[in-house]
DNA sequence: TTGTAGGCGTTATCAA
DNA sequence: TTGATAACGCCTACAA
């Protein structure tokens, strides 16, 4: 397995073993056909032998480049990324490069770790949903001569590739679902507020909710900590709060993990939904559906979403006439019983 | 950003843009304190200027080591294992190790993709999730030369570190439970069979089932081709078809997405859970009290899990004296509605 | 404090 | 078909 003592065994060691030089080592490994069959098995039975492994950080200094491509998720724990994440992975299978994934939970300084690490491995490309897409960080990674798309975010000059869904519409798509249903007092629950998506979700929902011609006050905007279920329990509780006058009908959820916590807090408090209180997620998570009530949601093309973006980011990594682009991708409402009494 | 046409800027370039010998930018690099004040701003202003990035695989190369570790993940779509991930990475971070994660999907040949070329990227560790714990694969990892500890699975022949969860006490338990609360017809549902987890799962089943004294043949075996919803759904399907005079009155799952798929095809198909159908699911995810009838799930310490694999692997990387062991934790019964009726 | 030189493991070129 | 050699970029003795 080792050779001198503690050193993994390289190619030299392989020829000495075998009784060859390196460089026909070299070749048994990248153009066997150019060794003769006796020498060719003599030598992989060296390898065999010395437990040879490839050392890829020679092998990538020689050629320059490497083979993977990294994803940068914002939260590995969501599984609207790790959906995302897979149809990267297919697009990466396809042109035989591995994909390692790095979570920065959210984190800025977490993000910025993972992104310096990758630009020093020299990765093909990197994919990644920024804790802020407008971070100068990223101009730095390109700059320095690492692609970079940007997944479901856009960044308002349009510097970069990126691939998104629309936001606003799906929040608009949300609301309007809602005042079809006759509600006319809806809580936005989502937060940070200034994460770009919350942002876009919560616009879209006022544009529809003032296109009812509805009170501006009556669409309440109840800001969460982080996206997860456990502040939806929390969201809930103040919801639960109110005195049942001011209390809201309905309730538009920036994602599902809001959504089910919200739903659970609901139903433990003994708040029936639809009938007390509708809900209305966003991502169309996998466990969306199979929720205490079923939630309505507004879903998003989640693989196709990483597909394209890795498509782009091998584009911008072998066409020299690359050109960046935005795509937006468009959401659609899948309604189900939160909100449909009867 | 690149100097010598597509070339990125090395330490030779950014030495020649400071005019400054290579030695001394490399000191700026590692041992800043060695340089004047000047000199150091004069080299740090020519790496900002050529956007110079160092080369990770240089730098590994020349020190024979890398400072990441790895998690080859069974399923990243799957909450339990981005939480063991969580674990892992809490740990790595401690120790200063960078964390990369790669998903195996359940495929042998991608995990052995995967570990091969983690092998040639001398991680300092591996952690897997092995499709199978007896795969010689694993063997041939350590043999040369890359500590591997295996997570959420132990081999047979204890030679290698592991750490999982007693999947047969957490069969017992869920089923003394449905047995407690009266059920004489169980099915026990998973797959494939041949997987350690929902073999264990399942003779931990039958153990509890047999002391209760009942007949063997009552606990009906629903082998599914997977560990996910859309395979909880099928199985529900094809228990809603049986006669109900045979059809069971309790499920055990061997993991919560099964359980899941199944509770909503139940509600769906009119099946009252738990009066007509009890549910016990398996890992207790995030989303199984959120679900439509919170669900009873046998609870598994999953960040402890990666944090302790964690250290095991570091130690066998940096520990003369290393020991493998098998820690095996304690998986514990949580009673939800989705058994418990009235 | 700064500069010089050698080597890490691999690949590819060129000569034998 | 095989062998010798230089180069990739970085780090660290050691010398100046």
């Amino acid at each position: 397995m080792v050779t001198r003592e503690g050193r993994a065994a390289s190619v030299k060691d392989v020829a000495a073993a075998a009784g060859v030089s390196l460089g026909t080592v070299s070749n048994v490994l990248n153009r066997p056909d150019r060794v003769s069959a006796s020498t060719r098995t003599r030598v992989q039975e060296a390898m065999a032998e010395l437990g040879f492994v490839r050392n890829e950080s020679a092998r990538q200094l020689r050629a320059g480049t490497s083979r993977t491509l990294a994803y940068v998720m914002l939260d590995a724990s969501n599984p609207f990324f790790t959906d995302v994440a897979q149809g990267i992975e297919s697009a990466a299978e396809a042109a035989d490069l591995s994909l390692v994934l790095c979570n920065s939970g959210n984190g800025a300084p977490r993000e910025e770790a993972h992104l310096a690490l990758l630009q020093q491995q020299r990765v093909q490309g990197v994919l990644v949903t920024p804790v802020n897409p407008e971070s100068p960080v990223l101009e730095e990674v390109r700059r320095r001569g690492t692609p970079l798309v940007i997944v479901d975010r856009t960044r308002d000059d349009r510097s970069f590739c990126s691939v998104a869904v629309d936001d606003r519409l799906g929040g608009r798509l949300a609301v309007e679902h809602l005042v079809d249903r006759g509600h006319t007092k809806v809580a936005f629950i989502g937060g940070p507020i200034h994460l770009g998506q919350v942002r876009d979700r919560l616009e879209g929902a006022r544009q529809a909710w003032a296109a009812a011609g509805l009170p501006e006050d009556d669409l309440v905007v109840l800001a969460t900590e982080a996206l997860d279920v456990q502040e939806g329990r929390n969201a809930g509780q103040r919801l639960s709060g109110l005195p049942t006058t001011r209390r809201p009908t309905a309730a538009f959820c920036a994602n599902d993990l809001l959504a089910l916590g919200l739903l659970q807090q609901a139903i433990g408090s003994g708040t029936r939904v639809p009938e007390q209180l509708a809900i209305v997620g966003y991502d169309d998570i996998v466990f969306a559906s199979a929720a205490a009530v079923p939630l309505t949601s507004v879903r998003q093309p989640r693989q196709e979403l990483g597909r394209t973006a890795a498509e782009l980011v091998l584009d911008e990594a072998t066409n020299d006439a690359h050109q960046h682009q935005q795509v937006l991708f468009t959401p659609e409402l899948v309604a189900r019983a939160s909100t449909l009494d009867g």
